[in-house]
RNA sequence: GCGCCCGUAGCUCAGUCGGAUAGAGCAGCCGCCUCCUAAGCGGCAGGUCACAGGUUCGAAUCCUGUCGGGCGCACCA
């Protein structure tokens, strides 16, 4: 909410008083393009029937009572609607002195994201969920946050068990660092054959990837797992994602987790061992009180077998994330791209390097896709049964982010059938489709190679987040990759456009000091009504985890801006042109333009995606 | 069978928690670089917002039902 809309709130309460009634929360718009005004309310329609007046004469007189706040010039009934017209300088202005950052809210949240089975490379599925994550916990950090990311890594379980037997089964030696294909790839390729050998040696197959489970509950592959996330990281920090704790399912487990989280879970009513009957011997957790609506509402956490299934270890590690409990041992992991430290849950590790707990988060994001909702689910449930007040409320506070899947030019993909398009081969392909029309748009660009990456890996991310979570993508080359249109490269080409000003004025000496306001007008008004909407809309995307709304965004201010840039008057001439304008308006002009870029490399901040000065 | 999600232009999607003539991109057609980057801009054409009821001054948006599509519901992970 932008200060002028909410010193319009203010005003128009102010003015509906004498009317002797509550109109509540007064909702403040813009006004639709063709519409006299700048802001606008539908307030008098509220109002109708409680004073039984037609709306418009409601609007009438509520204007009447309109006292303008600093920077509207004055209100007027447009029929049932109250729209206001601002002072176009003095609106532009604020704009240009900038938007205040969020507050900080001392809060803490722990986004998981990434998770990708530690046993072959990761592919375009992952890098929606990747992309999500990382966009999600930018903007809960700039919605004031404290934001730490986790990545969990389930290196106990049957997928990391194949790829690893499958080097075993082949006879094969994994390759070393300096190879040239790259070990998770090379996993993964091991991977799919031993699916394939199954169909005529299923047996010692089975036998030797449960051996090798044994072997890896027993910690005695940690190394080589190790090597394959490093791998993986690789393609992830070229993402451009960054993550601030592994957490090691052994590690989870080894900590005592899964039991000490059955030892609460034991002490609900909800939970039982029943000694006769379907579930005898297991111990069950009754939900139905939780997830209404289901035919069976008991759900097994440990099999009569004595093995806990799947989610009973997910519930542990959930309550040492809200602080449940505690436990886990760190030791420093990589260095990143960027310069901090990525650490990891180690069994050899200490408490409280740094100071860190990396738990006790107060909110927690999972990024997982919609396929794991009940799972999900289940692991709310046993937080509100934890009968704790932590888990009660942690329970509340735990959201799942729960995407759809990415399909592949209308398939759907398969690791295990090999049915998948590796991330680094796209990203390889992004860049050189952006390099080549780099080549031909701007041959003489410096850093030709630095802008491909930023514009191809920023196509791919956009591709990712700009429509919402819920939305199946079907991977397609051309849309994917697509350098115009609904694209970060068309954000990304207006922020250049906006940077080529700003540098030319730099070298002509025009700053803009000398700007004189008065001179601005509608057509500067729109641009700066979008660049005003950023902090509402980010602050709506950290409310829902909706970063496709900054996408959208992004794409109307760069539309706006576009627009204004073209703009031509009746003669059909520019008619908005900066550096070439009169003393006075070229300044006002040119610090709107440096509010337009700054505003464009926010938005495109929050989404992970680059600015360019040039392209 | 039960539960969740989706159905908006030929295709891919937005649609400001019920408001003003339903908007983009791609595809098609027509225009615009003696002017700060044409990866751009302007225009034309294209929609019974799946369907039927209901609530409301007002519904793509909320409720009920129907149809169509996707996913989930194991002592799997």
């Amino acid at each position: 909410m932008s200060d002028v809309k909410h010193a319009l709130r203010t005003a128009f309460a102010a003015a509906t008083k004498h009317l002797g009634i509550d109109p509540g929360e007064i909702p403040v718009q813009e006004v639709p393009a063709g519409k006299p005004g700048d802001y606008g309310t539908p307030l008098a329609f509220a109002l109708a029937k409680a004073l039984r007046k037609n709306p418009a004469e409601i609007a009438a007189s509520i204007v009447a009572a309109f006292e303008p706040p600093e920077g509207v010039l004055r209100a007027e009934a447009v029929g049932p609607y109250i729209n206001v017209f601002l002072d176009p300088g003095a609106f532009v202005a604020g704009i240009a002195a900038g938007a205040p950052d969020a507050e900080p809210r001392d809060r803490k949240v722990i986004v998981e994201h990434t998770s990708v089975n530690p046993n072959k490379e990761a592919h375009v599925g992952h890098l929606r969920n990747i992309v999500l994550g990382d966009a999600v916990a930018r903007i809960l950090r700039a919605d004031g946050y404290q934001v730490e990311v986790q990545n969990y890594i389930d290196d106990t379980g049957r997928q990391a068990a194949e790829s690893l037997f499958a080097a075993q089964y082949f006879a094969q030696t994994p390759p070393g660092e300096d190879a040239s294909e790259k070990l998770d790839h090379w996993y993964g390729r091991l991977y799919v054959q031993l699916g394939e050998a199954k169909e005529t040696d299923a047996e010692a197959i089975e036998t030797g990837v449960r051996d090798t489970m044994h072997r890896l509950e027993a910690g005695e592959l940690r190394r080589e797992v190790e090597r394959i996330v490093h791998a993986q990281l690789e393609t992830f920090w070229s993402l451009g994602a960054e993550y601030d704790l592994l957490v090691w399912e052994s590690d989870v487990v080894d900590s005592g987790f899964l039991a000490r989280g059955l030892e609460v879970l034991e002490a609900s009513p909800y939970v039982s061992k029943p000694t006769d009957g379907k579930y005898q011997g297991a111990l069950v957790m009754d939900v139905a009180e939780f997830i209404p609506g289901l035919e069976e509402s008991t759900v097994v956490l440990v099999r009569s077998d004595g093995n806990a299934v799947y989610v009973a270890k997910d519930i542990g590690y959930h309550y040492w994330k809200v602080g449940i409990f505690e436990g886990l041992a760190y030791a420093p992991f990589a260095d990143q791209p960027t310069g901090s430290t990525l650490w990891t849950s180690h069994p050899a590790g200490e408490a409280h390097p740094v100071g860190q707990t990396f738990a006790h988060g107060q909110e927690i994001v999972n990024v997982i896709d919609v396929r794991q909702s009940h799972p999900q689910t289940l692991v709310r449930a046993a937080l509100a049964l934890s009968g704790t007040p932590e888990g009660q409320e942690a329970s509340r506070n735990t959201k799942h982010l729960a995407y759809e899947v990415v399909t592949l030019e209308g398939q759907a993909m398969s690791g295990r059938k090999g049915v998948t398009l590796a991330i680094d081969h796209v990203l390889e392909e992004a860049t050189r489709r952006a390099a080549a029309v780099v080549a031909e748009k701007n041959p003489d660009l410096e850093d030709a190679e630095t802008v491909a990456r930023q514009v191809g890996l920023g196509a791919m991310r956009f591709a990712m987040l700009k429509s919402e979570a819920k939305r199946i993508i079907d991977f397609r080359w051309d849309q994917a990759l697509n350098l115009q249109g609904d694209s970060a490269p068309y954000v990304q080409y207006a922020h250049a456009r906006a940077a080529s000003i700003l540098r030319a004025a730099g070298e002509a000496g025009v700053d803009a000091t000398a700007a004189d306001w008065a001179t601005l007008g509608p057509l500067e008004l729109t641009v700066a009504q979008q660049i005003a909407r950023l902090p509402e809309v980010r602050a709506q995307a950290a409310r829902e985890l909706a970063p496709h709304l900054i996408a959208q965004y992004a794409l109307d201010l760069a539309t706006a801006w576009n627009a204004y840039y073209n703009h031509r008057g009746e003669d059909g001439k520019p008619d908005t042109p900066v550096l070439r304008a009169e003393p006075g308006l070229r300044e006002a002009r040119l610090a709107l333009v440096a509010a337009v870029k700054r505003t464009l490399a926010d938005a495109l901040a929050l989404l992970g995606i680059d600015a360019p000065e040039a392209m």
